[in-house]
DNA sequence: AGCACGCCGACT
DNA sequence: GTCGGCGTGCTC
């Protein structure tokens, strides 16, 4: 018989359960005796909290003691009869939320898709699938979607109602694993792969004998006779043919090709192709490492033999990714599974199917545009071991990762890489370290430009080193050319925002069927319209910052909360209707260019012209197939898309982005300008970068022509070690917000105090942020410099937390929020 | 995060 | 006299 002592059975067990909300404590449940079994960590289970809400918590911690000061109430319901999440990653949430300052419940709300915290309001609704077979469905389960069927969708609680019964979420489990259900979903559109319809001839032709009855039978009809013979001889040699070849190939008409798809002569077959076909000649299977590579490759090795971090300073194309693949391929073959995070932006069609192509179904893609069912749908896989490489953004860290052997953070300098808004605030390039030492793997960082971080960590030999400093084959690095925009405005050589240097480089590279991308990073038409006569700037009502004005909607907009008006001429202020714009964005570039020279194609590529569903990528795909001559862009042009036929990048102005008031300006500066000048002539053209600037002396734009990133890092490194910034110092950000501004100020004074009581001159503030006011609130920041080495972070946390603890004592700071950043970006 | 409890202003 | 404002505090 069982092997069980009957005792232990009959002991009552508790469990511990991280719920996902912003609470700092978890909560103890009671499970009744016949769950006894089940009860494992890292299961779902569900649970009552508060009054009447009920959430599917994920169990911590199981224990026999009761605890004393409560009578702990009974779970619910068991989901899982196997662990969604593993003791690994309940170490890496709880490390998280000790580092970043933030409350477990967060971390959670953040690692599980959606789908997985399914609670009594959650909807769902019939999976649109025709083959799943019902009749292997249990009655409960038929009785669910047959009420589906019929209501469409339906919340947990009307399924509870519906079967009579308590327990349901484990029965929708098993509906949504079999794919009968999705959960909590909208139902987004799919990724829609881009498809081209191919013609081909119907079967019956397929011998002599079935062309020539066609043929005959096409006596009277002579274009149609041409555009089947010129099929035939298309097809010897190509496999697609497109109705556009037939028609160049013959010139036997498009309605021929029509009337004989009509009488079926000629069958369509849609086929998805790569958008960047032909693009890169490099993605094939088989690949021969350059010299440099094979020394990389090696170098790699050996390095992770002695070091858990290795940082890749390589070039743009010089052959990351190839190495990437090859490193994935020997982690497979050793057994253990790898992860590639990339930038939300770089995380393209591109990138995916060149790995597809080496790794076929092990490989799993998961980022923000997939909906939250597919992603649960990654979850599952990962946790099966089905998917054994993972491509991914930021959020992926979170997966449930099985023997984790090699985690690859490419471009690892993006600032994306860091989450902003909900906590967790969290790095993943940070966090994949630490995942990295969680699972014994080793991790990788790549980058053209490394952060001055990682690259100070590589030099003092935390990290390993490894350069790769020459671009794969024969491409070269591109000419940079500086524009002195005032220089070039008293020869009366500025048309607009564009210099003759530029305008003739655009020319020419259009005269050469080559194309153009144009860089300015900021969008809409205007940034702010002031009154000429008094200076009044147009503001949102309720953040502290100028209107922009767009032109698509002819509206002022705000892009922080998203507030718009209608411009007026008049000034509120004086009277006076003397209103001008000032400064400009995207779409007055590109409404200037398109004034100065009204024969080229132009597309826009940024925040507003993408919103749509794949508006991006429309966009991106529209201009690889060459229907724009030039592409206008935020930084969005800078980000890991390659196309074949540009030739020529300029940057429109240099100094918004060079002159932004934050320490890191330079280094951003130097990296973006650098990735957008490695868009240039990647294979056999040598491109070409225009930089139009007003201070082109400044040491950046000197750097940038030099691709002098050793000279950046360097005067960069001497400017944080003065001024105590990283890599030296660690910085945290404390927002005080509230809707009041003199509560704020007064808040954040006290909040200052108090920190200062313990942490001394470490506390510098508070001060308005550049912004000062969002949606309403007011903002002031206190920002802590903590010097590495000498003091304990953990310790300073502990102060900072009772600090704020006796900060939300006193009653006067009643209703004032306190946010945390740990290492802000 | 929700949700109820609780103590002060304008209404049937 | 009651309805309801959202400040405060708790949820196992």
């Amino acid at each position: 018989m069982h092997n069980i002592d009957l005792f232990a059975e009959r002991k009552t067990l508790f469990v511990e359960v991280v719920l996902p909300l912003f609470i700092a404590k978890t909560y103890t449940y009671r499970v009744p005796f016949e769950w006894n079994e089940k009860i494992r960590i890292g299961i779902r289970v569900i649970v009552q909290f508060g009054k009447n809400k009920v959430y599917s918590a994920i169990v911590k911690d199981v224990s026999t003691e009761a605890p004393l000061k409560y009578e702990a109430k009974y779970i619910l319901e068991v989901v899982d009869d196997n662990a969604i999440v593993d003791g690994t990653q309940l170490k890496l949430w709880q490390w998280m939320s000790d580092y970043y300052m933030c409350q477990l419940g967060e971390v959670m709300q953040a690692a599980l898709p959606a789908a997985l915290k399914m609670a009594s309001e959650t909807k769902i609704v019939a999976a649109e699938n025709p083959d799943l077979d019902r009749t292997i469905l249990s009655d409960k389960g038929y009785l669910v979607l047959e009420a589906l069927d019929i209501a469409g969708e339906l919340r947990v609680a009307d399924v509870t109602k519906i079967l009579g019964q308590k327990s349901v979420f484990p029965l929708l489990r098993s509906l949504f694993e079999q794919g009968f259900i999705l959960i909590s979903e909208e139902i987004k559109e799919k990724y829609k792969p881009k498809t081209k319809t191919f013609l081909s001839m119907a079967s019956e032709y397929n011998d002599s004998e079935g062309k020539r009855l066609l043929l005959d039978s096409l006596n009277r009809a002579p274009k149609q006779q041409d555009a089947v013979l010129g099929f035939l001889q298309l097809v010897k040699n190509k496999q697609d043919i497109t109705r556009q070849d037939l028609q160049e190939a013959t010139a036997c008409g498009a309605g021929a090709i029509t009337a004989l798809i009509d009488k079926g002569v000629f069958v369509i077959r849609e086929k998805v192709v790569s958008r960047f076909e032909g693009v890169d000649m490099q993605m094939t299977k088989e690949f021969d490492f350059s010299n440099d590579q094979k020394y990389a490759f090696d170098e790699i090795g050996s390095l992770f033999r002695q070091k858990d971090v290795v940082l890749l300073h390589g070039v743009t194309a010089s052959g990351k990714t190839q190495l990437y693949i090859r490193l994935i391929e020997e982690m497979l073959a050793g057994g253990k599974n790898a992860l590639y995070l990339l930038p939300e932006i770089a995380l393209t069609a591109q990138i995916t199917e060149r790995l597809r192509l080496h790794f076929g179904n092990q490989l799993g893609v998961y980022h923000s545009k997939f909906n939250d069912n597919e992603r649960a749908e990654v979850w599952h896989k990962v946790l099966k071991n089905e998917f054994r490489v993972i491509i991914g953004a930021r959020s992926s860290v979170f997966l449930p990762f099985q023997n984790l052997g090699l985690i690859i953070v490419d471009e690892e300098h993006e600032n994306s890489y860091k989450q902003f808004d909900p906590a967790p605030r969290y790095h993943a390039r940070d966090t994949a370290i630490y995942l990295g030492h969680l699972h014994g793997a080793k991790v990788l960082l790549g980058s053209a430009t490394p952060s001055v971080e990682s690259y100070y960590n590589a030099k003092a030999g935390k990290y390993g080193l490894v350069q790769l400093l020459r671009r794969y084959g024969e491409a070269q690095l591109p000419e940079i050319e500086i524009v002195d925009i005032p220089e070039e405005s008293r020869k009366n050589k500025m048309h607009s925002y564009f210099s003759e240097t530029l305008l003739n480089g655009i020319k020419e590279a259009v005269g050469r069927k080559e194309q153009v991308i144009l860089f300015q990073n900021r969008r809409g038409h205007t940034p702010f319209v002031q009154c000429s006569t008094c200076g009044y700037v147009a503001k949102c009502v309720n953040c502290d910052v100028s209107l922009t004005y767009h032109k698509t909607s002819h509206l002022l907009h705000c892009h922080y909360c998203g507030h718009s008006e209608v411009p007026i001429n008049v000034c509120p202020a004086c009277g006076m209707p003397h209103m001008e714009s000032k400064g400009f964005g995207t779409e007055r570039v590109e409404e200037e260019l398109e004034i100065l020279m009204p024969e080229l194609r132009i597309g826009r590529l940024d925040l507003d012209s993408t919103r749509g569903k794949y508006g991006f990528d429309k966009i991106i795909t529209a201009f690889d197939d060459h229907e724009y001559d030039v592409l206008i862009g935020t930084q969005m042009v800078a980000k890991g898309l390659d196309f074949g036929r540009v030739s020529l990048i300029g940057i429109i102005n240099a100094d918004t982005i060079i002159n932004f008031p934050d320490f890191r300006a330079y280094e951003r500066a130097f990296s973006l300008f650098s990735q957008v000048a490695g868009r240039a002539g990647r294979r056999d053209a040598l491109g070409k970068v225009v930089i139009q600037t007003y201070t082109p002396n400044h040491r950046v734009i000197e750097q940038v022509v030099q691709h002098d990133y050793e000279g950046m890092f360097m005067k960069e490194v001497t400017e944080r070690k003065n001024f105590h910034y990283p890599p030296f110092y660690r910085l945290i950000r404390l927002d005080v917000k509230h809707p009041d501004q003199q509560q704020t100020l007064d808040s954040a004074q006290k909040l200052a105090v108090l920190l200062r009581a313990q942490l001394g001159d470490r506390v510098l503030g508070p001060e308005p942020p550049l912004v000062s006011r969002v949606r309403n609130n007011y903002i002031q920041t206190i920002t802590l410099k903590v010097e590495r080495g000498h003091v304990s972070i953990v310790k300073v946390k502990e102060l900072i937390r009772a600090a704020i603890l006796s900060f939300e004592l006193d009653k006067l700071n009643s209703g004032v929020r306190i946010q945390l950043d740990i290492d802000p970006y």
